[in-house]
DNA sequence: GGGTTTCCACCTAGGTGATAAATT
DNA sequence: AATTTATCACCTAGGTGGAAACCC
C-alpha cells in the first residue's frame, strides 16, 4: 500500500516535511542503492522529517515501515549501466514496523525538533531477532513514515507504547517517493558507490583526496 | 539530607541493590576520587543499581543527585599520602537532580534491567547548562538514588516526566555509603589513580602492559 | 605552591566500502 | 556467473589519564 492514508480528522492538518530532500534527490536520479547484511546495516541517506500541524499537548509516536514497490526483481547490467526486471518477486518478508526510538513525542517536541530515523537498520535475514527491518535483495523499496496519535489512555510498555498495527489508531502515512530504493548485499552502480562515498562521513576513508596511490605514498 | 527517605508506603517494599558494589568497595577503602571537569566527566565507577518488590504495572522514574556529606573542604598531604581537612566548605551549588535518561519505567521493565547511572557527567561549571551535576572541588559528596512512583495521570514533557522536587512526589531514596568520593580536578592518591586505569576500559592505554618503556621500545 | 585548564596519545565502540572467499 | 559473506583498513564519536601551561 503506498498510498497515504489517514483515518482521522485532526491528522488531516498535520504536515510531514522530508528535511534531507535534496540529499534523497541526488540519490533518486542515479537509482538509489541500499546495503542490507546479515547483522543489519544503516540506511544512508537517513529518514529525517519535521512535522508541522500537530497539538501541542498531544502524544505521537513516528514510525517507519518499507514495503516493496511492485512484484519484480531486478539485475544490474553493468555493460548498459541500468537496472533491468529479472522476474517476479520473492516472497516478501512479513513487513516489521520500526518505531522512532524517542518516540512518544508530545505535539511541543514534534515541532521543534527533526525526527531521525539514523538508527534504523535493514537486514536480509529473515530470522532476525534484533527488531531490523527484513528486506529481499535485489527488489525495489519504499520507506513510509508513520504518525500515530496516541489517545491519552494508552497501553505502555515503560517508554514504548505497543503499536501492532497502525490501522487500530489514529494514524496518518506519508510516503516520500524520492525515498524508494533498491536493497543490494553489495553495490552495483559506481556512482552510487561514489555518492554514498562522497557524503556519508562514515565513508570518509574512501574518498578520493585521502586516497593516497602507492606513487603519492613513496613521494612523502 | 543523607538519610534515606521514604513517603509512600507501597515503597517500603521496594529494595534497591548496588550491582557493582564489589568495584566501588575496592574504590572506597582507598578513598574514592571523582574527577571534574569544565565540559563534564562522567563518574567511574558507574552506579548501577536493581530494584525488586515494585509494582508490575506500575510506572516509576529513577533519578540521582549527589549532595555534600560535610561543610568541610579537604586537601591531600602528599607526603603523608592521606586526606586532611582543610577548612569550611565553600557555598554549595543547588543540588541538581538527575533523571535518568530511559525514565521512565515500568515495574516489569525495572525487575528485569538493571538502572546504569553511566551517563551522568560531573562539572564544577557553576553555570553548566547542559544538565550536569555541579560539584566543588575538593568537597566530599554522597550519590543518591531516588526511586519516584508515577501517578497515573502523571505530566509528561514527551518521555520526560516534569520532577522538580522529590518531596511533592510519591519516592524513595536509596544511599549506598560506599559510594562517596572526594571531587577533584586531578588524581590526588595514586593507588585512585592506578585502580581506575585498571578497571575503567576507557583507560586501557595506561595500563602497565600496555605502557612500553623506551628500553621495551626499542627492543622490540 | 596548590589548584585548574588545555591539549594530547591512546583507548572503546561502532559505521563505511573494498576485497577476496564462499555459496548457490 | 551472479550473489552473498567475512574480514579489513579507515573513518566518526567520544571516554581516559598524563603532562605542561596557566592561574591566583
Amino acid at each position: 500500500m503506498l498510498k497515504p492514508k489517514c483515518n482521522c480528522p485532526e491528522l488531516e492538518r498535520v504536515d510531514c516535511r522530508l528535511e534531507n530532500k535534496e540529499l534523497w534527490d541526488r540519490f533518486h536520479e542515479l537509482g538509489t542503492e541500499m546495503i542490507i547484511t546479515k547483522t543489519g546495516r544503516r540506511m544512508f541517506p537517513t529518514v529525517r522529517c519535521s512535522f508541522s500541524g500537530v497539538e501541542l499537548d498531544a502524544r505521537y509516536v513516528a514510525l517507519m515501515d518499507i514495503v516493496p514497490v511492485d512484484v519484480k526483481r531486478y539485475r544490474y547490467a553493468y555493460h548498459r549501466s541500468s537496472w533491468l526486471v529479472a522476474g517476479k518477486a520473492d516472497a516478501p518478508a512479513p513487513v516489521r514496523l520500526y518505531m522512532h526510538p524517542d518516540a512518544p513525542f508530545t505535539g511541543e517536541q514534534l515541532r521543534k525538533q527533526v525526527v531521525s530515523f539514523e538508527k534504523t537498520k535493514l537486514t536480509n535475514n529473515e530470522m532476525d531477532k534484533s527488531g531490523h527491518i527484513v528486506l529481499n535483495s535485489m527488489h525495489k523499496y519504499q520507506p513510509r513514515i508513520h504518525l500515530v496519535k496516541l489517545r491519552p489512555d494508552y497501553h505502555y510498555n515503560g517508554n514504548t507504547p505497543v503499536i501492532n498495527n497502525v490501522e487500530y489508531q489514529q494514524f496518518r502515512t506519508f510516503v516520500f517517493p524520492e525515498t524508494q530504493f533498491i536493497a543490494v548485499t553489495a553495490y552495483q552502480n559506481q556512482l552510487i558507490t561514489k555518492l554514498k562515498i562522497d557524503s556519508n562521513p562514515f565513508a570518509k576513508g574512501f574518498r578520493d583526496s585521502s586516497r593516497l596511490t602507492d606513487l603519492e605514498r613513496y613521494e612523502m
